[in-house]
DNA sequence: GTTTATGCAAAACATTTGCATAGTC
DNA sequence: GACTATGCAAATGTTTTGCATAAAC
C-alpha cells in the first residue's frame, strides 16, 4: 500500500491554484493533513491537529475546498456533519461505522429508481442525498480473527 | 382540506406519556405547535413561535419526540438538519425545495440496489441515510398559474 | 409527598467576521 | 507594490447543563 499522501495534497493545493488561490504554508499544513487523513473529520480535529495554523484559516481552507469539489461532507448516522476527501461530481460514500473510512460509491443507478419513485408521488425530482452505512472489509476481516 | 391538527398532538403528547413522560402545558404548547406546522423547522424557529415555552424545554421535548419516533430530522440540501414530523420506522422524504413541505416515502425498494451495490465493494450494508430534493406537486402547479 | 419538568442563566461548542499584520505573486 | 491570506479576538449562533422552583401524578 503505497503512501500518495504528498501526491494528494499537491494535487489539493494545484486545485485551488487553479482557482486563484495561492499557496501559502498555513494551506499547505491543512491540505497535507487533510491528505493523510484516513476517515472523515471534523474542522476541530483537524485544528487540534495542525496547532500552527489558526481556527479561521481551517474553516476557511475546509469552504474553499468544498467549494472546488475536491471536498465534501458526509452525513454520519446520528446527524453529524463530517468532512470528507472526495471524488468530484455526484457520487455517495460507503461509509464504516466501525474504523470511519469510507469509500466513494460512482455510477450508483439510484436515478432510475427515485425517478420512477417521485412520479408516482407527483413530485419533480430535482437532487438526492445518499449515506450509505455499514462495516468494510478491513473490519469484517478484523472480526473474523478475533473470534 | 380538514385540519387535524389538535387530534395529531394528542396523539403526540399520548406518545410521550405512553413512555412515562408527564404532560404539562409547556409539553402541550411544543406538540400543538408541531401539529401545526406545514414544513420542517428548527428548533429555533419553534422557540420564538412559543415565547412563553423556555429554549431548553422546547430542546427537551425535541429530543423526547426524536427518540419516540414521531419525529425526525431531515437534511436540507445545504447540509442543515431541521427537524420534521414523521411516520415512525424507517422512511424516506421527499422535499419540496420551493415550499419546504415534505412528503413520506414508505416502502421505498431501494434496499435491495444498495445490497447489490455494497456487495460489489465488499461492504456489508447496515443502514442508510436518503433525502430526496424536487418540486411538489403544489408548487409545481402554482408555477404553471403564474407563466 | 415523591418524582419529574421547567425556566433561567451560565456554560459549552461551533462557526463567522473585522481588522491590523504578514506573506505571495 | 498590489492584492490576498492569516491570526487573533470578538461576535454570533446553537445546544446543553446546573439548579432552585413549580407542577404532575
Amino acid at each position: 500500500m503505497p503512501k500518495r499522501s504528498s501526491s494528494l495534497a499537491t494535487q489539493l493545493l494545484e486545485t485551488l491554484e487553479e482557482r486563484g488561490h495561492r499557496s501559502t504554508s498555513p494551506r499547505r499544513a491543512v491540505v497535507n493533513a487533510i491528505a493523510g487523513q484516513n476517515k472523515h473529520f471534523t474542522a476541530e480535529e483537524l485544528h487540534g491537529q495542525l496547532p500552527g495554523v489558526g481556527r479561521a484559516t481551517i474553516y476557511r481552507s475546509l469552504k474553499l475546498l468544498v467549494d472546488s469539489g475536491v471536498l465534501c461532507r458526509v452525513l454520519l448516522e446520528e446527524g453529524d456533519l463530517h468532512y470528507q476527501l472526495s471524488h468530484r461530481g455526484h457520487h455517495h460514500h460507503l461509509l464504516c461505522v466501525e474504523c470511519g473510512s469510507s469509500q466513494d460509491l460512482l455510477g450508483c443507478d439510484i436515478e432510475d429508481l427515485l425517478q420512477t419513485v417521485s412520479a408516482a408521488h407527483k413530485f419533480q425530482l430535482s437532487g438526492h442525498w445518499l449515506e450509505v452505512y455499514g462495516k468494510c472489509h478491513d473490519c469484517m476481516d478484523r472480526e473474523a480473527v478475533a473470534v
